[in-house]
DNA sequence: GGCAAATATTCGTTTATACACATATAAGAA
DNA sequence: TTCTTATATGTGTATAAACGAATATTTGCC
């Protein structure tokens, strides 16, 4: 019993950290800082938002472990922790394009065969 | 213009398949795919919890592809469209780990100081 | 057609999320 | 201390998610 309540929080710490990948405007943030750490205004003019926003989405990714800042001054740097993260979007992103590529496929022979 | 709007499409499409990986019960369903197909009472069984919900689990996963699933009659059998999804899901697991193992060595050593 | 088994959907409710806007905190400079 | 810049947080609100319970749909069989 111990076993499986381990293993089902060790899953509920996996949706977690999923759930942090669950938003475009935070995946954007983690591609931007695996090119090069940013700070929270950089962030911002790049995202094109509310500072507030970035700052809230900064704190979901922080929380999770999956970025982490370093205060110089009144200036807060973002750093991507660990580029696996970045290795697993990367697997996701193209087991997503090779299935649009495959529907899209089917699309074309389906509109020929209707001709 | 078009290329960024493009490319905030595909951030939303792949927030979109995070999103679906974001709740333990389907990454539960996942992993128990990537073993082997189950039909929807076999994985109601597995995860203890009503039918109706494996259902619509199954659905948010079919939708994005995660998923397909194969009539059999009455039966309708679940399988893994693309291991890569596991391959990722495996890369955060990793980094995950390492990250905890961090944390708990600072801890250690934190209380080692405090005797 | 009528029935049973397997799966999917609808509905109502509860809870969680995202955002805009305003405001608070922290650090440095004058 | 006061001011300024950078970042974070509180609040209200609108939207979306999860779930239980009931019900609908699909298929095969008689």
């Amino acid at each position: 019993m111990v076993t499986q309540t381990l293993k089902q929080e060790i899953t509920q710490l996996e949706a977690d950290f999923c759930f942090a990948l669950s938003d475009p405007t935070r995946i954007f943030i983690l591609y931007a800082l695996n090119d090069k750490p940013f700070n929270v205004t950089e962030l911002t003019t790049e995202l094109g938002i509310p500072q507030p926003t970035t700052s809230r989405h900064l704190k979901v990714l922080r929380e999770r472990g999956l970025v982490y800042s370093e205060r110089q001054g009144t200036v807060i740097t973002y750093h991507l922790t660990d580029n696996r993260v970045i290795q697993a979007m990367d697997l996701l992103r193209s087991a997503m394009h090779d299935r649009m590529a495959q529907q899209a496929n089917l699309v074309n022979k389906l509109s020929q065969e209707n001709v």
